[in-house]
DNA sequence: TCGTCAGACTTACAGTGTAAACTTACGTTG
DNA sequence: CAACGTAAGTTTACACTGTAAGTCTGACGA
């Protein structure tokens, strides 16, 4: 006879429900207060139980990171190369918007997980079958990839989500220092950033049509050198 | 007549040689590794004497960012702007590389320092005075940063540093993983990380002139339109 | 000589990740 | 059905973290 008679049988844990319940606390509170324990606690396990399914903490954090990965879009084969990769940074950046915590996670995670090593394969095969030569690829990829990164980090790192918090920031922020000991600070802020409907998350298409549009530029000039065929 | 006859005298301790002392740890040691108690041992004092001089753990961090600034080359007036920021940009990029725990930290330092505000202050200015509008400069600025900064944080992201290490890592990953999963992976690894004077570092200023450029070019495209004097 | 006080030290506490040992429930096998 | 192995949970314990609160010390001014 079980001696659990009439309780409910428990959910089971398993690998995937440990993760997407990690997300989901590091999404509402931030990383920094996901700790095992109330992990443990939220999925209604001790703490320990959690090592049934991670090997350790930073198992569970390339885990949460390899999951998220699973929620950007590939390069689609049907677009043009640089639609393509213009969805997929777009998508990329919503993902780092709504896991403000995977960008930081990032650097220590070093052994990539399925989902993401599938994701480098897909974005690189798309320069490469636009005709980008390997070292072309590298090139592309590097800054094609430190800008979204990077500007996600930015992003972040502003104390302010909303125009009104950025508003009563820059008053503070500005009463009490720079008139004229930042004079080009000072009349950045007050021209620009406080004016109506600034946001700094506008930049990023702006930024990424840069990008793509000198990619593109340099791609086509190396074909041209290479001697391989220009419609025209 | 003092306790401490024949002790040579405790050299002071000060916010100074508190900041510059964490900044050497954290480069020796890695800013994980960094503890108040490390801290204070290694200057010769128990930790919470740290508590005089930095007013928590984050007001410590907070400093080091700033102190580390201070090493970054500020745009100089007699170049032109792109020269200057193109030095500025090398010089950060060292910056950071010497300091790999920078980067990470400036998400959670929200207030920033008097060198940071002054390193901020002399970009814009230099954006400003070669004739690029308020809202040109936001744009110049976020493509900029979010470039230099988003490929420190790639460069250090990657799990080697020499070549050597770069070939071993690739091996292993390779023998393991690839071959028909992820076919463009595994001919990027091969045919192009593994090629012998591969370094994702030397990326940084092709990368690099190729923001600049574009944003050279958006900006003589602005001027024009505005109408004003184009030298030909 | 005393008082003041800054800057150091001591102690203590709640919270962290996780090793090691345990308990329990269930499926397989004799 | 009994015995056992195993997977998945719990309990306990430990070393280490940041830091609050209280104490001690030595130099200096009155």
């Amino acid at each position: 006879m079980p001696a659990n008679t009439g309780a409910e049988a428990r959910i089971k844990l398993n690998r995937e429900r440990v993760l997407t319940t990690a997300i989901r606390l590091a999404d509402e509170n931030g990383i920094e207060r996901l700790t095992m324990r109330k992990l443990g606690e939220e999925l209604g396990v001790e703490a320990m139980s959690l090592y049934n399914h991670v090997a350790n903490k930073t198992d569970l954090l390339n885990g949460m990171i390899d999951t998220v990965f699973e929620e950007v879009e590939l390069p689609s084969h049907s677009d043009s190369w640089k639609t393509a990769l213009r969805k997929r940074s777009l998508s990329l950046r919503e993902m780092l918007k709504r896991h403000t915590w995977a960008n930081g996670l990032m650097d220590s995670a070093a052994t990539p997980g399925a989902a993401t090593l599938r994701h480098h394969d897909r974005v690189i095969g798309t320069f490469r079958n636009a005709g980008f030569s390997l070292a072309m690829t590298a090139h592309a990829l590097a800054v094609l990839d430190s800008y979204v990164y990077g500007f996600a980090k930015q992003d972040q790192a502003l104390p302010f989500d909303t125009e009104e918090e950025a508003a009563a920031m820059g008053q503070v922020f500005l009463a009490h220092l720079l008139p004229d000991q930042y004079p080009y600070l000072h009349e950045f802020t007050t021209g620009h950033v406080l004016q109506p409907g600034y946001s700094f998350g506008k930049e990023f298409v702006p930024g990424l049509d840069l990008v793509l549009d000198a990619l593109e530029q340099e791609r086509d000039a190396e074909v041209k050198v290479t001697g391989e065929a220009r419609a025209g």
